[in-house]
DNA sequence: AGAGATATACTCAGTTCTGATTATTCAACT
DNA sequence: AGTTGAATAATCAGAACTGAGTATATCTCT
């Protein structure tokens, strides 16, 4: 939701008036493990706040250098921050999971190969979580909640893959309703 | 991304050919809990997949009815599934979690207020959970391993809530490092 | 001091996504 | 038999997003 981007961008702001492209640097450095927000997209969202009075635009010309928009969070800003932090904190906004489709599908696939791309995922996730617990050391302090809370997430869906691994492995648990195509059958009228 | 939303519809095609509506209507009902596909977006998608050839269109008119555009998926297309699912099956994508954002900013608002907001969510959250108990039983064995990650994923989010609350309940567990900001101070340069 | 590489700062055209709307058919009611 | 309301089927303008590109400044090495 692009809502969320705004209370980030607006949370930044806040903090400190900063140039596109300065954000965008911090962003990258500080925040690339739980956002993702191109750089473009970045420039087009400080656009649009501007826009909605949420946040001032004052070009800036240092030394001989040319343009430079610098970005200042507005009264209007501040109290807009305030309502979407607290819509928030306040609400839970259920994730969609690309895994889930793959699940669906899974089945199409030999029992075999099946096993073998799930192991390749496991690895990847157990390797991104390597790469977290890493950052967990050299990020500040602010962030600890947040790798937390991504670390939580990748046990749960290790916990999953091996779920699916597990089901896979074993030729078929109990097949009573075999009459029951194992795929979505929308089929209805006509 | 867009491309586990062609991998949904090539799925859903391939096991069934279906114009738009009838596409729209077997995802709303079931697979609202996982998918969030618009409409218009189902129909935009369709086209696209239709230009690139993985699906190929036909116009049926049955009755005095007008249009009405039947997706059926192509040799192409079939290729292209199975592409997308081991794709999809040997990969981890890491999602966006929109409370990273929240959690970022959360010490600007006032101990207690944060604490209602976050017991707010816990409810979401907990409510949320049991509306999709209830759908277990409702849906086909196919959509067990789907809810199952779901659970999963919401359990460690109520786990991650509550080390919140926990956090934000106890005043403040040891503030050695008083002198770093609590916030993300991105100034650098200038 | 000039050439090439890297950093700074942003723009733009094209793609993807969606809320609002249109248009027709069918069922139900008066 | 006409009117109202729901269901069916899709379109479209506009918003959101992004990859590729532009343009200047500064740094590095010879």
């Amino acid at each position: 939701m692009s809502i969320d981007r705004h209370l980030l961008l607006l949370g930044l702001l806040r903090a400190q008036e900063m140039h596109g492209y300065q954000l965008n640097e911090f962003i990258d450095q500080q925040m690339n493990f739980c956002v993702d927000l191109k750089r473009s997209t970045a420039y087009y969202l400080l656009d649009k706040l501007c826009r909605d009075g949420y946040v001032a635009e004052e070009v800036e010309r240092e030394g001989n250098r040319p343009e430079r928009r610098v970005y200042r969070i507005t009264p209007a800003g501040e109290v807009h921050f305030q309502d979407l932090l607290r819509q928030n904190l306040s609400t839970y906004v259920p994730p969609v999971y690309a895994e889930d489709i793959g699940a669906i599908f899974e089945h199409h696939l030999a029992a075999e190969e099946s096993l073998r791309l799930l192991n390749a995922r496991r690895e990847a996730i157990q390797s991104h979580r390597a790469r977290l617990e890493v950052l967990h050391a050299r990020l500040p302090i602010s962030h600890t909640a947040v790798i937390e809370h991504h670390l939580l997430h990748l046990d749960a869906e290790i916990t999953w893959v091996d779920q699916m691994i597990a089901a896979r492995s074993t030729p078929s648990p109990l097949k009573i309703a075999h009459h029951v195509a194992p795929d979505d059958p929308p089929a209805r009228h006509e």
